[in-house]
RNA sequence: GCGGUAGUGGUGUAGCCUGGUAGCAUAAGAGACUGUGGAUCUCUUGGCCCGAGUUCAAAUCUCGGCUACCGCC
């Protein structure tokens, strides 16, 4: 369950604790996904060694392969990944968004194609209580109906039907009383369906309010208008989660509007794609002029690529392409996200967010030289 | 010395026969990435060995030179 213990008084912000069967989670937090119960190139042993209290899995994904006989078979999810913190899972509503995975979506449920075999695969909310309550997530997520971003104003209603009804056919199925289960704000970039979504969602007292739908290719400018047009109607006693966001900045904005928790492969994607966070900005590791360059990624890091490896070495990593390397440079760009957060979390509790939030993008935005 | 073959961005190549916008891969430079099927995507820079000839037009055809490799003496 979820406390706030304290709130900064010029923003929204708040820290606080989530209880969940598989300890506390300091709030604000990062998740890191782990889709298939491994990130790439990166899974439990990174998750542990940079304190990583919470990260999330895809329950849908997971229910293909391995399937989830196996999974019961190893005691649950986390004894099959070896990780013994909270563990979050996701139901597949995301996988909405991706052409090659989606048939369609019913009343009833989601069509996919299976990407192992190619075969039909339907996702009820029955179902995937099912899978979430037998894998043994800490949190699972309701199933949701996502519209991609340029989708009609129709579309998003459709959407949001399929969700709402979704979402009270979850709780009904939902019956274990060691997972908390979370529901999801949809309602795309329109004020009067983000308003309806969370004042029902809010309603339905689950045990924490995502907002989801976001960071799906929108300018920032409508995502954060989106958020503003939810948040008014959102339980305040609940965690709030937003769902996909990733960039440091974003997180600290959105912290400031009261998020409480947020999930994205922003921060892996970027390692793995060779950009780095630092104290100072985003570097580019691959670029010429770290070719020598023998200092840390970041030398106000403490992570142990930061205490042992040098730019020079892991822009070298990076030429040769070598799979490792992505390894370094997640568990860098990971171990960032949990060190920003720590320090959101202590401005807040001195009452110091707005001003450690603008110091911070403006170091962090400032261009490469 | 003679004969053969070949010279196209940094690298590897396509185009040559049958003249008409020099294509591809890779490297280099820049940007993107946000509830992860992708070591991904986008953009930019950069080239016909040299010279002459034929032609409206030459990487392409002809001749000469240079260089490399192979074979022969």
């Amino acid at each position: 369950m979820f406390n706030i213990q304290y709130e900064d008084e010029k923003t929204e912000a708040r820290a606080g604790l989530l209880k969940t069967a598989h300890g506390k989670v300091e709030t604000p937090f990062f998740m890191p996904v782990a889709t298939r119960a491994i990130g790439k190139y990166i899974g439990a042993f990174d998750y542990n060694e940079i304190n990583a209290n919470a990260i999330i899995c895809n329950a849908f994904i997971l229910s293909l392969r391995p399937g989830i006989n196996v999974i019961e078979k190893a005691g649950g999810l986390h004894k099959f990944m070896n990780f013994n913190k909270t563990i979050f899972t996701d139901c597949g509503g995301f996988q909405m968004l991706r052409e090659s995975f989606l048939q369609g979506s019913t009343k009833k449920g989601i069509n996919f194609t299976n990407p192992f075999d190619n075969s039909t695969e339907r996702v009820t909310p029955e179902k995937i209580m099912h899978i979430e309550q037998t894998i043994n997530s800490d949190v699972a997520m309701v199933l949701d109906d996502v519209s991609p971003y340029g989708a009609s104003y129709e579309q998003f209603v459709n959407s949001l039907k399929n969700t709402k009804k979704w979402a009270e056919e979850c709780k009904k199925y939902h019956t274990s009383k060691k997972q908390l289960l979370f529901g999801i704000v949809q309602g795309g970039f329109f004020k009067d369906l983000r308003e309806k979504s969370a004042k029902f969602v809010s309603e339905l007292d689950l045990d924490g309010i995502a907002i989801g739908g976001l960071a799906i290719g929108e300018p920032m400018k409508e995502m954060f208008k989106a958020i503003d047009y939810s948040m008014p109607y959102i339980s305040k006693e609940k965690i709030h989660y937003l769902m996909g966001v990733g960039s440091p900045d974003h997180l600290l904005d959105c912290i400031s509007k009261g998020i409480d928790c947020f999930d994205s492969v922003f921060p892996t994607q970027n390692a793995r794609h060779n950009t780095l966070f630092t104290s100072n900005g985003k570097i580019a590791i691959k670029k010429a002029k770290y070719k020598f360059d023998l200092s840390p990624i970041d030398k106000n890091c403490d992570c142990k690529i930061c205490k042992n490896l040098t730019r020079s070495y892991l822009h070298h990593l990076t030429k040769i392409n070598d799979p490792e390397a992505k390894r370094y440079m997640q568990h860098h760009n990971l171990h960032f996200m949990q060190g920003l957060m720590k320090k959101a979390r202590t401005a807040i509790k001195e009452n110091n967010f707005e001003k450690f939030k603008k110091e911070f993008e403006e170091r962090f935005n400032k261009k490469e030289k």
